[in-house]
Parts: C-alpha cells; structure tokens; sequence
DNA sequence: CTATATACGACAAATATTGTCGTAAATTGA
DNA sequence: TCAATTTACGACAATATTTGTCGTATATAG
C-alpha cells in the first residue's frame, strides 16, 4: 500500500546515476544493471520508455548507452511517475475505470482530495531535488 | 504503485458511515456489507481490526455491532493506514527488511525524504477531515 | 561482418492483494 | 435451555499485479 514500484526504484538509481557524471558521457544499461546489480532486461526495457518520452537520450551501437537530455530542475516527480508507471492515482476512480459503485460512493470526495494532496506534493518536487545528494 | 488497499477503502466506508449517525447506534458487519456492497467477510476481518486496536467498540450477540469509540479528530490518516496494514513506507527498506543492497543504495536518501514528506502530509489529516462530508 | 548496443513485444514467475470458508465464543430473546 | 445472530480468528483459495525473462529486430562501431 502507498508503495513505489521497482521501476520507479531502477528509473531513479539510473538518472541519478547520470547526475553524477559528465553531461554527455554515455552508459549503457548492462553497465548500470552490473553496476547496481539490478536486472538488466528489466533495467533496458525503463531506459526505453525513457528514451521515448525524451528524458535521456538513446545511442545505438557498441560504444551507445543512454545521457540525460533535459535539466532534471525542469521535470517534477508527477511526470517522471506517470512516464513510468501511467496515471498516478491512489484509487482507480481517480480516472475512471468504470467503477459500478460510483453512483453511492460516499468516500470518492475525501479519496480524490487526498489524491490531490500527494500529487500536488510531486509537483512540487522536481527529480533534481530527488537525486541530488 | 502509490496505490490504497480495498481494506482502507472500507474501513473509511465503514468510518464514514460511523460518522453520519448517532454516536451510540450500533451497525454490524451485515448491515454495513449490504448497505455499501462490499464483501462481508473481508469487512468483518478489518472491523475486528478497528476493534482491536480501539477504534471503534463491539458489541457481540444479536443486536450487536460496531460503534466509533473515539473522536474521528483524534486520530490522523498515518495512524489509521497503520493499524490496517501496517508500516507505511514508499519501500520496504525505509523500515529494514534486510535489503541485501543497502550499503551501496545511491537511492536511500531521496526515498527517504519522499517517504517522510508523504507520512508528515497524513500525520496532518485527521479522519475527521477525512470523512466530514 | 562480427560484436555490442538499443527497441520492442510476448511470455513466465513470483508476490501481493483480495476474498472465502470453517469454527469458536458471546449474547439475546423465546 | 436452546436456536438464532453476532463478533473473533485462522487457514486457505482465487485473482491481480508486479517483476523478471526471452527471442528477435535494427543500428553502428571497429
């Protein structure tokens, strides 16, 4: 309950990995699962998405690996979640999913309020902040 | 990921429900199963919960049932998440679990800041304002 | 042209959540 | 006293989600 995923965990060990390095160094993701020890498969298939959504750039090739391609001041934690794990929301009512129930539901208002309690927390917590030290 | 449990989204049903009528009136698990069309067994279990741990008072034998025994303003949503379902952490490690990795974690501190921004964030919500409407 | 990298989808395994069942003990009211 | 109804509690089953793996394709450096 209230937990972060693994993704999310792998997502931030690698970007902060990238923090801590030359801007434009290159690592590939065999190197951070062997340097991390976390599954590179899994690992590869996180930088993807990534890559995807333009948060770290992709080199193919041998001597390619994967950089930062944006300010990590510029993304907040909401996005960088979203971008991994879809839309956050601490019931799936908060989106919708046809929940048959909705019509009586006497806890939706105090459960989206709380919703949008920790959301507006992410917002306002950039990855910067998140991986700095 | 950063999801409640169906066991929290009943027992604030059940709280709620509580809430909107006189204090001493007694509802059992039936009742409340039937009223909001949640499992009644799974209900009864996190009531005995409650129960245990001095949230809400019960009464056995027929004409029995739960009553709040408490001031919904007394108790705040870490507490109450808590009691359900135990340590509330965004990873296991920001309690132990013997993380085999945790020397070499490079993520531990950011976890822990978030994890402790979201505990402050229920610690300042009462089940009170939770519930009230 | 080989070795190594990313890209991507399908699948398998493991774990966690959710729900069910059986039994015991208390208590009400007939 | 006893039948009906309630809470109490543990074991188990079903389901859903998360996590991890595998196979194949494409790009590219040397």
């Amino acid at each position: 309950m209230l937990k972060i995923s693994r993704k999310v965990e792998y997502a931030l060990i690698a970007l902060r990995h990238f923090q801590g390095q030359e801007r434009d160094k290159l690592t590939s993701a065999k190197t951070l699962a062997n340097t991390y020890g976390v599954p590179k498969e899994l690992l590869a298939k996180i930088l993807q998405t990534l890559a995807k959504k333009g948060i770290i750039h992709a080199v193919k090739g041998p001597t390619g690996g994967y950089r930062l391609s944006i300010d990590p001041k510029t993304i907040n934690m909401t996005e960088l979640f979203e971008i991994i794990e879809g839309p956050m929301g601490i019931m799936d009512c908060y989106f919708d999913s046809g929940c048959d129930k909705i019509e009586g539901c006497t806890i939706r208002v105090p459960i989206n309020r709380i919703n949008d309690s920790i959301r507006e927390m992410f917002n306002n917590m950039t990855l910067a902040e998140v991986t700095h030290s």
